[in-house]
DNA sequence: TACTCATAAGAAACAGTGTTTCTGTGTTTT
DNA sequence: AAAACACAGAAACACTGTTTCTTATGAGTA
């Protein structure tokens, strides 16, 4: 068992406590919103100064920036939870299906990812490398279905960034309030996965 | 001839402030930003103190609202400098080039209106109604294309809607720093707007 | 004409924000 | 033990949206 030196348990220590504080903000944001998450109030729910909260993230974007890794954690759970089946079809639709669930139940997180709610926080180059992992079984997927001559294009990411920018369209819309119901937005969005999907595959159903 | 009443003139005048006031917002939003929107600039902007401001639009979202709706008529000038066509899908693919010209020509427009720039502002009956009249030519080409038989859907509104937010999806995709190049998102977006003419027109060029 | 009186505008204040500075304390190092 | 350093708390700064308080201007009335 190796003994950790002196600054091995400082950095330890200060990355429990980046976590820490990490959580207490996606506390803030889950059940308060962005607007809730304020580095004052962040600091009061740690019982500390504002100033640890500096240290250890520089500026606010820091923060946000780990809240968005948090997400796209949370996101790539709810594909995860998305059962491989061996109809390519029936999966694509499965996980066009998550990704309105993540929107759904992390309404706050989608926000801050994809929403823009902070605006001194633009996704660098972690960030987007975070995003295309938590998409990576729609690119596995797409990328499948291209070999298999189901689907007719050849990149991949830019089959996934038109899908994806097609869904990510109607929740925004909705979110925003540009859609009037939550009813008629998945109405849309089903209808729009179901484009998307006879648009691309090729498939004998058609 | 009619002359006005003091009540009118008044009336009259405190319009032409309104109007004044938000132009100089608008030039604060178009030259620095969503962020530089503030009640204190545009009062400095004004020289006069924000108390009138708060006379004249209750609240800050009140002065956002009229933003918008300035922006729905930028946005209703672009789709009009397309010019109509015989052929439907060569004007509907013009009608999508210039919703792209728009949020290129005025992205700080854009993000006021659909990329949620000001968290405290949501549409509401008269902003929806001008965000339909804007898109009006769109859902006139749309009807006309399913009245004529090229398009084998029933409701306009749902196929707009599912159109727009396509777009809607990349371009925001796009400002929000998720797609790497503006060259790129381009590229995406011509691809989308042809796939999504091929979905819904079945016409006989495919 | 003179005197209320109401309206509206300016200055200043309040509560909140991100961020920095200053200061004291405690720890490490020599 | 003494000197150096690191770090956290309080307070301050420069902003934000919004409100209050006070004052002046101008309209209506005696």
């Amino acid at each position: 068992m190796n003994l950790k030196t002196y600054q091995e348990t400082k950095l330890q220590h200060t990355e429990n406590l980046k976590q820490t504080i990490v959580e207490a903000a996606a506390m803030l944001l889950q059940e308060q919103g962005p607007d809730a998450v304020t580095i004052r109030r962040v600091a009061e729910k740690m019982e500390c100064s504002t100033k640890i909260i500096y240290n250890l993230f520089n500026k606010k974007d820091g923060l946000i920036k780990l809240l968005y890794l948090e997400g796209c954690k949370l996101l790539a759970k709810s594909f995860q939870s998305v059962k491989r089946q061996e109809n390519m079809e029936d999966y694509l639709r499965a996980l066009c299906e998550a990704y309105w669930e993540f929107s759904y139940n992390y309404p706050n997180y989608y926000q801050l990812m994809f929403g823009g709610a902070f605006s001194e926080f633009k996704p660098e180059e972690e960030s987007i490398y975070a995003t295309t992992t938590a998409l990576q079984q729609f690119t596995q997927v797409i990328t499948e279905a291209i070999e298999a001559g189901l689907i007719a294009e050849k990149d991949p990411q830019e089959v996934v960034c038109v899908i994806w920018a097609s869904l990510h369209g109607l929740i925004h819309l909705y979110l925003g309030g540009h859609i009037e119901s939550l009813e008629t937005a998945k109405a849309l969005y089903n209808k729009s996965v179901t484009k998307l999907i006879r648009t691309y595959m090729q498939s004998s159903t058609w």
